[in-house]
DNA sequence: CTCAAAAAATGAACGCGTTCAATATTTTTT
DNA sequence: AAAAAATATTGAACGCGTTCATTTTTTGAG
């Protein structure tokens, strides 16, 4: 039986991954030691390693789900006929930031984000930095529907604007998660009240 | 001599921070070892632990030094007389950003940003935090300043449009130093991009 | 079925940041 | 000036992520 080599392995990647991601949550990642991971997932250290390249590695499969998930809601979002600038980029940033504690809690995303500043050359970094960039495509994309449909003012640059808005959504993000006590709404209404001059200039009919 | 001890702590202090600082700069931060540093400034480790809290802690010294010269050279240029909304942000910001790269490293920048978002709770963390909302609260009084002086609309709300645009600055900023490649030129015309809708948009006379 | 090559698993060892009990130095008290 | 108290220094030891030489398991050819 030529599968068997496989199965094995298949069976193995599952149970690290959910020995792992359990055991963030449950003690959270700093303190969820390899040598706890292996033991859970009944493997020794050495095979955590030849499944996966480090820690942080682990993290990216979450980080993934997480982002996939939001993406796809995303263009649920952008396909609605919208017909106000600053309630859109309600619901889309909206449904971004409810849906970001889902699979990661605000440890485990700081410990993401940190990875992939500081090591930028990382597999770990570049699948991160490309998910965000796939991201900002799309408050670009929204703010192009809303202008072909008229309800954005024809001079404006969708892709110059998209990207400054949601440099200040991930910032803002990043502000979220490194404070424990904010929750979701604070951060949904702080960032409501800086896009409202920009969805109020970009307006069709405005002034 | 009741001054004795006092004197030698100071001696040390620098002794250390100037080992610290060179070693980061000539080898980089990770590759610094505290061994090493103890060693260059004639101290054991443990000494080295008496006078910094940590590792991260002797980065906050020399990013402290570097935004308060940003921050100082800031107010000189938000007394300046502009005419233009788009030259006075680029002005400011393109100062903000030649002077990133005095002090630190780019490696240096992503250890310390790593370190604020990783660890919130640190004082290092806590005193990055301040020192980015002085900055952010900069570009309001920007603004603010173009606003009363008649250049900026004054329906315009400078706080939440200043957070926004200084979000988007330090965003832009983190990717600026996770690329190697990316120089300082390319990442003023980005930025100068990104902003020129909301620049346009919030003159007085345009349109 | 046998055996050699390939693939996978293992855990002891390493590197480095950090801690802490023991030691040394400086200051204060008498 | 001697003893006691306060403060500073030290480096060996620890924790944990990661590596790698060795051992075990699986595979396919003869």
């Amino acid at each position: 039986m030529s599968g068997l080599r496989a199965q094995k392995k298949a069976d193995k990647n599952r149970r690290i991954l959910e020995a792992a991601t359990t055991l963030f949550r449950k003690v959270g990642y700093d303190s969820a030691r390899i040598e706890d991971i292996a033991e859970m997932a009944g493997v020794s250290v050495g095979t955590f390693y030849n499944y996966y390249k480090n820690k942080g590695d682990m993290l990216m499969a979450t980080v993934s789900m997480e982002v996939e998930e939001v993406l796809a809601a995303g263009e649920g979002i952008i396909a609605k006929k919208h017909d106000q600038v600053a309630s859109a980029l309600f619901d889309l940033i909206g449904k971004y930031y409810d849906h970001s504690l889902t699979y990661l809690s605000k440890e485990m995303w700081r410990t993401a984000m940190s990875l992939s500043i500081a090591q930028p050359e990382t597999p770990f970094s570049k699948r991160y930095t490309a998910l965000d960039h796939r991201l900002s495509k799309q408050v670009c994309d929204l703010f192009r529907s809303l202008q072909d449909r008229g309800i954005v003012r024809k001079d404006v640059d969708c892709m110059a604007l998209g990207e400054l808005v949601f440099n200040n959504v991930n910032m803002m993000f990043i502000e979220f998660v490194k404070d424990e006590d904010m929750d979701v709404d604070g951060l949904k209404a702080s960032v409501a009240k800086q896009n409202l001059p920009v969805a109020s200039l970009i307006s069709v009919g405005a002034h």
